[in-house]
DNA sequence: GTGAAAGCGCTAACAT
DNA sequence: ATGTTAGCGCTTTCAC
């Protein structure tokens, strides 16, 4: 067959270009300092004439080091989980793993299908977001023996190595919040209800809040679009309408949050007097809506991202090390959208 | 040296256990229905049985069929690249091949490496943004023979396959439409002057049309940050202030236009009769944003991401196809944050 | 510090 | 339809 690929230029011509042997170019290509400074000076001229790149499919199917890492996100076109990788890729790959990423827009499914896809490249590590896969994910992993990282959500102990924050316990203090800043009757705004899990967890933490007040949930899911303001928006009176008395908001995340507080604004609904609303995420408009700015939690995301990729790293360093589990918590960030306080 | 990793179930165990012979294991991999269902159900169960997964690294190396495509784009962590990914990633996943995805966040250098380290695994095709490229990058790509496919920006001739749309026309027009609906003083504003590549395009349209007019160009670059809007507001009334008579904005993206109307409405500047602002990108938020909307222009994402995809798939398919340049085009989208056309 | 030789797990002729 | 065989490009002992 034909192939539009130029014959490439193999280790064994740089050696004879260089007129050394095959494996002391072995040699130059992973340690550089260990030939010496004569060969290093031919090797080096012969890689940079020929132009030689080294076959890293080779590299690893005959040294067996592997030389990637994986994670597997519910969505990368998500800003936090977006900059979670980028860093994640910038971490490792300053140790010379390759990163592999997939996202599975919060299906087991596919995840379970990207698991397996990720583990046929030998990875050193994998990072999965939270703790509920497939029985099919967990078994492959285990069987594998690669390390995995469970991140976001710590929570469970299938994984001995987990980084993230425990979103039952937002979810729970997010609206105890709402109450002790003077709410009567809080809802719970979300969207893809079945599919997040985190979020599922969140409102769960808020499930338990409101028994306490003996008082019954209120949810609203959001339908999917591709725009959540236009989606949430009319959900504002609707649900207001019915519930009557409801001055508190939960939002599973601050794009909800935000398109609240534009629609009361827009409906003339006082801010946080009639209507509070308490965001997710901090996104970086939520300081600066009005005339009510946006309160939410915030979580350190990038610290996420950094400790699991230096997590990764360590575990496939250290074969003893089997993982820190590390919560690295959150803050709620008291704007205009909600009462001070009291 | 120990290792964490369980001794893998290979091929030749699958063979061994099922009682056929390895090229036999090999070709049911392949084309399952290549072989007889009898051999077919006694494979597929020791599989089961097994856990076997296989070998991607050994496939590749051994079939010399590449089994990967890479992308490389500025930032994941930007909800339009990030979306476009995750566009490319299904799209070239579904006829089984690996994205490698890296971003390099506009270091040309950076980006230099990335492919450098993509080549290593031999991609069976490559999707770059924009035309501009380090000498070392041209150099490594034509001597792989790996097919690139530039995306984003249509432009120059290096490449045959280019899926995007001119930014140079788009800052023109974009100006040009403020001039018709009134303004007689239009500034622009950007972030990562420098770096943006893309951004620095439609500063060039900018400054053609500006020309036209016989004006003076105003460039306003907004310092880098976490937070586009608290870094771009406080320069709306300073620019004013200098600028006296500044009456239009063309802004380089939405989080900027968006940043602009936000500071207006505080400030009482009354959106479009003092002031106009065009955005680019058409945010989820800009339609949302009151008192004005923001009006935006739109380019189809989306569309360039699944041309992209097809057109990798179809230059690693067909060796004589050296791909297309598809431009998308792009449309302005009148809100209220400019007037209507005269 | 350097070279010779063996072999990683699979695929692709080819023969049957 | 299935088995036999050779070998992909590199790393890794082990001598020298």
């Amino acid at each position: 067959m034909r192939s539009r690929f130029k014959p490439a230029v193999k280790l064994d011509d740089v050696a004879a270009h260089s007129g050394v042997s095959p494996s002391t170019v072995s040699l130059y290509m992973r340690h550089p300092d260990k030939v010496s400074a004569k060969s290093a000076e031919k090797i080096s001229r012969a890689i940079e004439e020929l132009g030689y790149v080294r076959n890293k499919i080779a590299s690893q199917f005959t040294g067996g080091a592997r030389l990637s890492m994986a994670v597997i996100v519910p969505s990368v076109a998500n800003i936090i989980f977006g900059e979670a990788v980028q860093l994640i890729e910038k971490i490792v790959s300053e140790e010379g793993f390759q990163l592999l990423i997939a996202s599975h827009n919060h299906s087991l499914e596919k995840e379970e299908a990207q698991v397996r896809s990720f583990l046929e490249w030998s990875p050193a590590a994998i990072a999965l977001a939270g703790p509920e896969h497939t029985d099919a994910t967990i078994k492959m992993l285990q069987q594998s023996g690669v390390p995995v990282v469970q991140m976001w959500q710590v929570e469970g102990q299938r994984f001995p190595a987990q980084v993230g924050v425990d979103h039952f316990s937002i979810g729970y203090h997010a609206t105890r919040y709402l109450y002790e800043t003077g709410c009567q009757k809080v809802a719970f705004f979300t969207t893809r209800f079945e599919e997040d899990v985190r979020a599922g967890k969140r409102y769960t933490g808020y499930l338990k809040a409101v028994a306490e007040q003996d008082q019954l949930p209120i949810v609203v899911n959001v339908p999917q679009s591709d725009n959540i303001y236009t989606a949430t928006r009319p959900l504002l009176l609707k649900t207001m309408i019915k519930e009557r008395g409801l001055d508190g908001i939960v939002a599973s995340n601050d794009g909800i949050g935000a398109a609240l507080l534009i629609e009361a604004a827009d409906k003339g609904i006082a801010v946080p007097d009639k209507l509070s609303v308490l965001g997710f995420g901090d996104f970086p408009i939520s300081a600066h809506l009005a005339p009510a700015s946006l309160s939410t939690i915030n979580i350190n995301a990038p610290c996420i991202a950094e400790t699991t990729g230096k997590m990764m790293l360590r575990m496939n360093r250290d074969i003893d090390y089997q993982g820190d589990i590390v919560d690295v918590g959150y803050e709620i960030i008291p704007r205009g959208s909600t009462r001070l306080v009291i």
